[in-house]
RNA sequence: GCCAAUGUGGCUCAGGGGUAGAGCAAUUCACUCGUAAUGAAUAGGUCGUGGGUUCGAUUCCCACCAUUGGCUCCA
């Protein structure tokens, strides 16, 4: 067997060890649901008469150890749908299970000795004793929804980490750790980068070094969309309600908005607040009711509007930086990753059908040039038409093969995503998504094809044959919002950013006050060519300064004394080592310095 | 929104029914130094917020807020 295959049964053995432990625990009445292999072992998703808590890890621990010394033999049987319903007619989520199998389907069993049994494909061990060098631990219980429905029961479910041996479940523990170090709330307050405060929750506070490099992330950008043809636009951050209502926002997305209500003249409105006692009564059912904006679409239709259009015109790009909210439910916010205000290079490009291809391949392009400065991997993913779809069927499916065209030459068949019917109802997708120091995913880049807000806000182009036609619009992102990218990023390098990116990218420490004179010459010349030097001149031990300057991760630190004073020259501390290099020229210096900005190289040279 | 956990000086964390501790950072003094933690002293906290129990709450209970790991949703 392969060791993959090893692996999977491992995991998929011990998930019902943990099923049949918890349910010796917490008697028979467990509703039991599902218990599937992950990446890094399993979970069972139960229906428990109490909560489980951190206290009970221990207990189901002990009992599964126990559970695999008694040496039970695994059986398989395979038995008829009505003998299957008899024998799970007090588990309600295996019933649902084995109703939802196709006719046809082989229902096979498997008995854990002889008082546990689950509804299972298998395969699995043939006797607990081969799981005897496997070793696990429960990592955490969470809340989910049956089949992943949230309006369905809630399950208690339980993970855990599983692998054949202790020492590959060390090694885990030991990554797992690695990569909490990584985690960029923890660098982020570390490099002096962002903070979060409950003032404002999900809306990051830049200091002055992160925003040095937000602002190097969003000129890198306009460079690269100068350079493909989109036109920089800006728009109001706050729209009256009845922009929301013809872009279909004030209906599909009210939740998610910040809302600015308006002064009611109808003091009797249900939602109508006093703000005092004076007559002053505001209401979102007001006319001059606002909501700061989730998206720059509609602001981007506007601004199309505003003229007519021809083909020869077309494609249109309209590229925007604005600073977006969007309200979320309590427990969705997460660091960076997901925040309540936010910045996307955001772009809506206004196309004829014919022109989609082509458009989309250079955003793809555009993505990979992006992704590659950065040397982060992406995966794509491709997502089809929905059932609620609006628009005609010929242009999704023109649309949709043109996508997958695009797709296939790009990335291989097969070697992409592909979720059928999770497209948005205005149009199909694909989306780019970039892992994080835990493997968790997030989307960065999105692609999306839109035959809807042209729509609803009656957008035209005069085309070839003189008729007033309606253009699509796509929708594209490609670092997503700058937030969550910081936070990726930041992950990524470990808070050790390439020279270009680094919010500071020499430091000048002067050994003495008196080499003070010289250290400014250092930093002037730098500075002048256009490269940002940070520098101590307080008559505090150079060591000090030199652990300061490490530990926000500078790239170079130069220190300077008589010597180099007297030669023209710089002693270059490299980051990430003890790693000193003496008598460097100070030209020579500022000659790499100016190259790995113009190039923005990833790797930091480790000698002059 | 749901499940679980967490919230103690700027940062990292210890403690625990009798009104708080450490390290780093800060300030002052001494050392004037050739490459990642010199020494001494000082200052800094209504222990997330609001209720409750108690003679007494930072500690126990409840609610709320924020944060973290998941579920759902998303850039």
């Amino acid at each position: 067997m392969e060791k993959e295959e090893v692996l999977k049964v491992y995991r998929h053995s011990l998930a019902h060890i943990l099923a049949k432990a918890v349910i010796e625990i917490y008697g028979k009445e467990t509703q039991y649901a599902i218990g599937p292999e992950i990446d890094d072992g399993c979970y069972y998703d139960f229906v428990l008469p109490r909560t489980v808590t951190e206290d009970d890890f221990k207990t189901i621990e002990d009992k599964m150890h126990e559970i695999i010394k008694r040496r039970e033999d695994w059986t398989r049987k395979v038995i008829s749908r009505s003998e299957a319903l008899e024998l799970f007619k007090d588990q309600k989520f295996k019933t649902e299970l084995i109703l939802d199998l196709p006719e046809d389907e082989t229902i096979s069993i498997y008995y854990t000795g002889d008082d546990y049994v689950d509804l299972c494909r298998g395969p699995h061990v043939d006797n607990s004793q081969e799981l005897f060098s496997s070793a696990f631990k429960i990592k955490s219980v969470s809340g989910a929804y049956w089949r992943g429905d949230e309006k369905r029961d809630q399950l208690q479910r339980i993970y855990l980490f599983a692998f054949p041996s202790k020492d590959e479940l060390k090694a885990h523990l030991a990554w797992l750790k690695e990569a909490q170090e990584r985690d960029h709330k923890k660098i982020g307050t570390q490099l002096d980068m962002f903070m979060f405060r409950e003032t404002a929750p999900g809306m990051a506070y830049w200091l002055p070094r992160g925003w040095i490099l937000y602002q190097e992330l969003m000129k890198y950008s306009r460079e690269i969309q100068l350079k493909h043809g989109y036109q920089e636009i800006s728009a109001p951050l706050i729209n009256n309600k009845k922009l929301w209502l013809i872009s279909g926002h004030w209906a599909h997305y009210v939740n998610n908005m910040f809302i600015v209500p308006g002064v009611s003249k109808d003091t009797s409105a249900e939602d109508a607040v006093t703000s005092d006692n004076t007559c002053c009564c505001y209401s979102i059912e007001a006319e001059d009711t606002m909501a700061a904006k989730p998206m720059n679409c509609p602001n981007a239709m506007m601004e199309y509007k505003r003229t007519m259009h021809s083909y020869k015109e077309l494609p249109i790009r309209y590229s925007e930086y604005d600073v977006l909210h969007r309200k979320e439910k309590s427990g969705q916010m997460n660091g960076l990753f997901r925040v309540q205000e936010f910045r996307q290079d955001d772009d809506h490009t206004f196309v004829t059908p014919d022109q989609i291809k082509d458009e989309i391949k250079d955003v793809i392009a555009i993505a990979d040039e992006i992704y590659k400065t950065f040397g982060v991997t992406y995966r794509a993913e491709f997502s089809t038409r929905p059932d609620d779809y609006m628009g005609d069927i010929e242009s999704w499916n023109s649309a949709e093969a043109s996508l997958k065209d695009i797709l296939d030459e790009k990335y291989g068949e097969g070697n992409y995503e592909v979720n059928e019917g999770d497209g948005a109802f205005y149009g199909p997708k694909i989306d780019l998504q970039i892992k994080d120091a835990l493997g968790r995913e997030w989307q960065c880049g999105t692609v999306q094809l839109d035959f809807q807000l042209p729509h609803n806000f009656e957008l035209t182009y005069a085309d070839k044959d003189g008729v007033q036609k309606m253009p699509i619009v796509i929708h594209r992102a490609i670092f997503g919002s700058f937030e969550r990218f910081i936070g990726i990023i930041t992950e990524h390098f470990k808070g050790a950013f390439p020279f270009w990116l680094n919010p500071y990218q020499v430091a000048v420490v002067p050994i003495r006050p008196e080499h003070n004179a010289y250290a400014e010459k250092v930093q002037e010349a730098l500075i002048k060519a256009g490269v940002r030097v940070e520098a101590d001149y307080t008559d505090v031990n150079m060591r000090d300064k030199i652990k300061k300057f490490k530990q926000m991760k500078d790239p170079y630190i130069l220190v300077v004394g008589d010597k180099e004073a007297a030669e023209n020259t710089v002693s270059v501390n490299f980051r990430g080592s003890n790693k000193q290099q003496a008598g460097v020229p100070l030209e020579k210096f500022i000659e790499v310095c100016r190259d790995l900005n113009a190039n923005r190289t990833l790797e930091l040279p480790q000698e002059f």
